[in-house]
RNA sequence: CGGGGUAUAGCGCAGUUGGCUAGCGCGUCUGGUUUGGGACCAGAAGGUCGUCGGUUCGAAUCCGACUACCCCGACCA
């Protein structure tokens, strides 16, 4: 991609309207655009980098055997009356349409997902079954903020599991559990179990939560074992002994970037979703829902992965494999030819072809964070400069030397 | 939904004891000189001063209402 054609545009100053670091970062870099308070645009870089958290989710879902769908985001009010939710979440899109009928905006899908599977999965012999989908979730939050952290619409991949027995549902819980720590690790964070309300859904639940100093949620930590609660359902002060360890707890502060609840039968006795058993007898069918918000992910990096030059993205989440820099224009045939090379062995790549001088496009590039940043002028001769965005290494290297290092970084 | 703040060109801002043609920086366009950490010179385009109403000979400026956005709180399937 020529930098020259991109649709973007850095800025040198913060937007005034953001306070929010990941906001006003991605903002600045050109990764995404504000329409209205926590409603955005995702911009090519943004889409981008979006992308890649959304693939990192689905081979961990697929791995689990879960399979992709997607719903519709409008929804009848009929299946919201019949959970209860019309009237129980208050941040519920409602709308009417011509003939004054009402309908609402996804908010989640238990209401759709429910009787859904129940069409297509009638026996035991259907059981377990899992979908999942990717989909824009719309919530009338009364106060929308922190830039990507809390929108009114927003990405969710929302997995809903159905089971047999109870056994059956903790088996495939706490694989979900694990297929979430390896979004999160994939994508450069640092997730921590913790114990959390259930909401209007189920008593309690897990979340995944990420410890920084800009996260909203409160929670109380050990760090000497894996205790973790929600402050909306800890009551243990600062410094008392860890319920299970012994050692004192702590609060912090963390973004919650996914959440999973064993929903048992609210929604299946809800929707009357029964199986029939070998013997021929209807059963309840227990359920599971996991949730986990790719924007607030992609917010959550922002707001963790930065200095004060600008965005730093994991080598798994960079827009770009590369971000190729002319800095010499009397060197602009070798760098043609680098970028043609480099595409052709198989890499994205950004390539600043601008017009503008090298200080600005030094500027820009640690700005937008790409992973890898290779600089054709007139320090490297004939070679090219390479340099890690995360300072973890760079140096002067041929094209043979430069293919091996991408490949190292982004093959395995 | 309570409290606080803001609203002037694409972005960031100045201008407000009411006054003539509403300015500055960045960005954009034209020409020229530049090119290793946001270059320089010359010229140009770009504005219902958030919206509606009021006061006045005259309103970006004063008054009222509304809207949007940000922050704190409440809320957070």
């Amino acid at each position: 991609m020529l930098q020259s054609k991109l649709l973007s545009k850095t800025l040198r100053e913060s937007p005034k309207d953001e306070v929010s670091q990941n906001a006003i970062l991605l903002t600045r870099a050109g990764y995404v655009d504000k329409l209205m308070a926590g409603v955005y645009s995702y911009l090519p870089l943004g889409l981008r980098v979006l992308n890649k958290i959304k693939q990192i989710i689905r081979q961990e879902m697929n791995a689990l055997g879960a399979q992709e769908i997607l719903m519709p985001a409008l929804t009848p009010k009929e299946i919201w009356v019949k959970s209860g939710n019309w009237s129980k979440i208050d941040v519920l899109f409602k709308l009417k349409g011509s003939g004054d009928k009402d309908y609402a905006l996804g908010a989640t899908h238990e209401e759709v997902v429910t009787p859904l599977v129940k069409k297509f999965a009638a026996s035991y012999r259907d059981l377990p079954a899992a979908v999942y989908q990717i989909q824009d979730k719309f919530r009338d939050e009364p106060r929308a903020k922190s830039g990507l952290l809390r929108g009114r619409e927003f990405s969710m991949k929302d997995l809903y599991s159905f089971h047999a027995s109870e056994t059956d549902l903790e088996e495939f819980y706490q694989k979900a559990m694990q297929a979430y720590f390896n979004v999160f690790t994939r994508c450069g964070l640092k997730a921590r179990l913790v114990e959390a309300s259930g909401g209007t859904f189920s008593k309690y639940s897990h979340e995944f939560q990420v410890l920084t100093e800009s996260g909203e949620d409160n929670i109380v930590v050990c760090n000497q074992c894996d205790f973790a609660q929600n402050t909306e359902i800890c009551s243990l002060k600062v410094g008392v002994p860890c319920p299970k360890c012994g050692q004192g707890v702590q609060l912090v502060k963390a973004i919650e970037v996914g959440n999973i609840f064993k929903l048992m039968t609210k929604f299946t006795k809800a929707f009357d979703y029964q199986y029939v058993d070998e013997g021929g007898k209807r059963q309840p069918v227990l359920m599971g829902c996991y949730g986990i918000g790719p924007s607030r992910i992609m917010g959550a990096v922002a707001e963790i992965c930065q200095d004060a030059k600008g965005l730093i993205w994991p080598a798994a989440l960079t827009p770009f494999h590369a971000h190729l820099l002319l800095l010499d224009a009397s060197k602009k045939k070798q760098a043609d030819q680098l970028y043609q090379d480099l595409i052709a062995a198989g890499y994205d790549l950004l390539y600043d072809d601008r017009l503008e001088s090298a200080g600005f496009k030094l500027k820009d590039a640690d700005l937008i964070g790409i992973n890898i940043q290779l600089i054709v002028g007139e320090k490297a001769g004939d070679q090219v400069e390479y340099r890690f965005r995360n300072d973890s290494a760079k140096g002067k290297a041929d094209f043979n030397q430069v293919v091996k290092l991408l490949e190292k970084e982004y093959v395995q």
